[in-house]
Order: structure tokens, then sequence, then C-alpha cells
DNA sequence: CGTAGTCTTGAGTATCCTCAACGAGGGTGG
DNA sequence: CCACCCTCGTTGAGGATACTCAAGACTACG
């Protein structure tokens, strides 16, 4: 693909500038109100993009995934925080104003961090045809399709799902107990199969999307 | 504010490319599926960035208030539909190609699209906290907040609603009846004031955040 | 092997949605 | 100028879905 390649491309150009750094489960890679003075990018692994209510209830905002980009951010400081969500997970740090200065004389810089803002704001918005007025089957079933889908081999040998029910809850903004029921439902009614707690396997996939619907 | 001239400038150097149209209620500016050639930026009025379900259903995944750029997408064709709500919402159209060469030269330009961007990504992702694990009132009273925030001049002299209950009730995903039975219950607690249909004035800010809460 | 965290299942309840009817406002045509 | 219609907004009654509280099973880790 020329969108992969240029990626590339602008990785290399910013290599220079980036430092990596594997996380311990749960770590914080950045927090709520910490200056926002850097991007990231994840390598390996798995992070959660997360707030806490005032009533102390966490939602999970976005699970980022190998090859996304975030903490970008308008604000000098970060609204959200950002935890690993397996143990080793590889971050890749780049200063911003670094960074923006070598968009600003290789445009193909710009056009890569453009791009992954545009991604950004595409999945964010995808994320809300699901989180509204959608019923608890719905939700979950569209879940193990875009986790399917954002897997590197599309799902086609078994989803993993490396975090635990309680950040599959908070994602989808509803009770663990609705969420395992659901799963529950979902593998008897054979659109799915659990191999082991964190390890589905689409039966149905055509099924699961007639229940999850793409949107 | 330096954000606001850097982007008047950037304004003035995309000004040679860019078209002016403006629309009548309920006109679409871009359907799903048009090829994705243009950017687009609210200069005055109202539009609705929505999709519809499966089940006929409408989703409004944001409102675009002036000074709002929209239509950024990874894809070759727009996943939603923008239409404008109010008559006479002017629109600027600035094709996709053109600019990212004007960008290529000017990195003011490249970096006001960045940021509207991630502005885009900010609000949508606040609203995730809207949308998921929230009770009526509390989407209400939030969504108030919001666009008294969102208006010129932060809705102290009253915040104006020029769209309907339904375009509401699609917004913060609930059904009609609740968004009015809502509205209700709001001015029975003394939060709000109906001047009239679409013109609300916020009585009791603070009772409105503690109820709405800011997330 | 024990303990803490995770996951699943059950029972009861509250909230919101659905279906339904009615009222108000704006625009059109006679 | 008034009657009519159509859309929008509000209120009511009933029912379904998902949440809360609670308890028990399973796992991973020390």
């Amino acid at each position: 693909m020329h969108r992969r390649s240029e990626q590339h491309d602008a990785l290399l150009a910013m290599k220079g500038v980036a430092t990596n750094t594997p996380c311990r489960r749960g770590q914080e890679i950045y927090s709520r109100e910490d200056p926002a003075e850097s991007w990231y990018y994840i390598v390996s692994g798995l992070a959660r993009k997360c707030a806490v209510r005032a009533d102390g209830r966490r939602q999970i905002v976005d699970f980022l995934l190998p090859g996304d980009f975030f903490g970008f951010t308008v604000w000098l400081e970060h609204y959200f925080t950002v935890e690993a969500v397996v143990e080793g997970t590889v971050v890749s740090r780049y200063p911003r104003r670094r960074v923006e200065i070598i968009a600003d004389d290789d445009p193909r810089v710009g056009r890569v961090i453009r791009e992954a803002a545009f991604e950004a704001v595409s999945r964010s918005q995808a994320r809300m045809l699901i989180l509204g007025r959608m019923t608890a089957r719905q939700k979950v079933g569209s879940f193990l399709v875009e986790m399917a889908e954002r897997s590197s081999d599309n799902g086609v040998l078994g989803v993993v799902l490396p975090m635990s029910r309680y950040d599959i809850a908070d994602y989808l903004a509803m009770s663990v107990e609705t969420v395992s029921r659901t799963l529950t439902i979902l593998r008897g009614l054979g659109a799915i199969a659990l191999a082991d707690r964190h390890r589905v396997r689409i039966v149905d996939h055509k099924a699961l999307v007639a229940i999850g619907g793409n949107w």
C-alpha cells in the first residue's frame, strides 16, 4: 500500500527523536493533566486510554493497538490517562516540538501525522455508533468484530482479547455482569466459541455482524 | 490567542482555493459514499454529521458550528452524511489535493489542519464520555453545558438550540420523548428556564454541571 | 496451597424505550 | 383573514432491557 510505505518513510524520518519504552502491566504512559509534550506510537502490546468520572467509574475511550498513534491534543495538558494493558507493551515516544520541526521540513511527516489524527477521528466516531443506542449483544458483537478486524490476521485463527472483562465493560459502557452474560448468550447462539477466557473464535461471522451490525 | 491568529493566516493562505456555499435547511453538504475530495469549514449556521443504521435509526455523530473543520477521512469515500440544520448555513469547501499542495509548502497550513483534526478527536472522545453510561439527565445536562461553551458568548445570555428535539435525541442516543421529559424535569428542578422551545437559559449552572458533570 | 483478583450466574429493581394521544406553531391555500 | 395541514413537542401508560447487589467458581500468582 502506498500509505503504508509513506508511513514507513515518515517513521524513519522521525526515528532519531523517538525513544522506546517497555511498560509493565497497568503502568501509566501518561496521566491526565500531564503536560502534553509528546506524541506516542504503540510498537507492540496493548494500551487503554481512559477517563475517570466524578462518581469513580472508569470509561475506556480507546484501545490502542500496535501501529496506533496517540497523545494528540490541542491543549497544553492531556485530558485522558493512558495505561499499558499487557505486560511488556512497547511504546515509542516522540517529543512534539521536535516532530513539529521535522514536519515543517518534510511534508510527508506532516501528512502521516494528519492521517493518524484522521484515523483517530474515524475510529472514535465509529465507536460512537456503537456506544449510542445499541443493545448489549450488539455492543459485544460489534466489539468482537472490531477486534478481529484490527488484529493482524483479521482474527481468522481466533481473536485474542488480552484485556479483562472489566476493561471490555468500561470500553462498551456496560456492566461487567452484562458483558459476561452476553458472551455466554452469544456462545449459546453458536455465534462464537470460547477457547479460554481470552481467546474467542468467531464461528458464525455473518450472524455476529447481523447481530452487531457494522454500525 | 496565538492559535487563532495562526488559524487566520492559514485560512488566508487557503482562501484562493475555497468556495463558499449557502445551504438550504436540510440540504446535504456531502453524503455517505461520496468521494472524499474536499475538506469543509463552517462559516455560519449549523450542520449535523450523521449515520443511518441498518434499522433505519439515525445517529448524529457531531454538530458542526462556525469555526469547525470537517470532512477529514483516511478513506476514499465519506462514511457519514453531513446536512445543514439551519437555513442559510454557509460552508467553505477546500479541494483536498490543492490544500495538501499548499500545506506541503506552508507548514502553518499543515499545522492548522492537524490541529483541526486533533480538535475533532478531542471533541469526539469527550462525547464518548457522554454517550457511555450516563443517565438521561446527565446526558441532557452536559449537552446544554456543551452547547453553552461552544456558543460564541458562552451562553451567558441564553443558549440557542437551533436543532429540533429529534436532532438532540439522535445526538445523545436517546428517544425524543425522554429528551422532552428530561428538559421538563430540569426546568422543574430550577436548573434551566425555557424562554421558547429553542432558547434555554441556564439558571443554576452549578447544579447543571453537578447533574451532567463535565464528563 | 492459599489468597486475591477475575469471571460467571442469579434475583430484584429502576430506568428508559415503545406505543399512543394530544397540543402548539408555522406555512399554505382558499 | 381564516381554515387546514403537517411537523414538532409534550405527556401518559406499560413493558423490556440492563443495572445493582449478592454469592459462588475458577485462575493465576505468590
